[in-house]
DNA sequence: CAGTTATTATTAGCCGGCTAATTATCATTG
DNA sequence: CAATGATAATTAGCCGGCTAATAATAACTG
């Protein structure tokens, strides 16, 4: 049996690689890849509840929570205690948080475009499109429920 | 800007969900994510050296260390002393390790399908060519030097 | 209103990826 | 042969994903 001929194969070496070129490219601002989904995120909708957020981005709390902690450190947001639930946080941006914007979306646009280098328009609509596919199998087409 | 609609983006998130998904039907026949590629390699070949196993995979050599230490601890395989270079090791299968290749590549084939359960014959074979291209990218088009 | 259940954040701890630094050994070269 | 350099494995420590378990608080229910 063959297992490099399998997507499951190459998905993980392929992302694998990918990740690792991201990170590599994300020194440069200073950020780190987990930063990065949260930092999307904010930029879409700032001031929101931690589990909300980590149900947005797909990820587990304890794992938002560990990069929010980061974040905060560098002080790209802040945490902010609900007044009307003592168990809740909000998470704001800092004017560093929004300021670093720009240049990411940068590297972002960079690091995209050397991923589909070698690729024609139609060969990165159709790869797009196939993804995507993927991602609705395991995360059911989401339809967008943002509950507050 | 919309993150959301890069390839990028997608490509992590999909990975990140496979890799979850992997790792829970893994947990069926007692392994781990991690173990998988170096098992995948050993099946190919018994008895390579730790830098040799790495750079096949793909992974640095600190990484398949730790995963090999975890796997001699469950007796999947062994770890011997070269007798002509005290530097090196060499690793080889137990008959555990040789035993588990069945289920594993059951497994193995279980995911695959599930993964591409909504893929036409054709779709499936644009995504793997779609994904050669970009692990081609990223680690070159690899000539399969098999030193020792 | 008291007690139970649900929710939020957090902590602890595992796995797997990485780089940097150590240690031991081999190889080379002067 | 001595010194220097290259290589193999390992250790330490970081990041980011996870689950399980805690603590605090809300919310519900009898």
């Amino acid at each position: 049996m063959k297992f490099e001929e399998t997507v499951s194969h190459l998905l993980s070496r392929v992302a694998t690689a990918h990740k690792a070129h991201l990170e590599k490219r994300l020194a440069g601002v200073g950020l780190h890849g987990g930063q990065l989904s949260v930092l999307f995120e904010l930029w879409r909708r700032d001031g929101r509840r931690q589990v909300d957020l980590a149900r947005e981005i797909g990820l587990a709390t304890p794992t938002v929570n560990k990069i929010l902690n980061g974040m905060i450190e560098v002080g790209l947001v802040d945490r902010t205690r609900l007044e009307d639930d003592a168990r809740a946080t909000r998470i704001y941006l800092t004017d560093e948080g929004h300021a670093i914007r720009s240049r990411v979306e940068e590297v972002w646009l960079e690091v995209e475009e050397e991923l589909l280098s070698e690729f024609t328009e139609t060969e990165r609509y159709i790869l797009f499109d196939l993804l995507t596919k993927v991602r609705n199998y395991y995360f059911g087409i989401d339809p967008d429920q943002t509950n507050e």
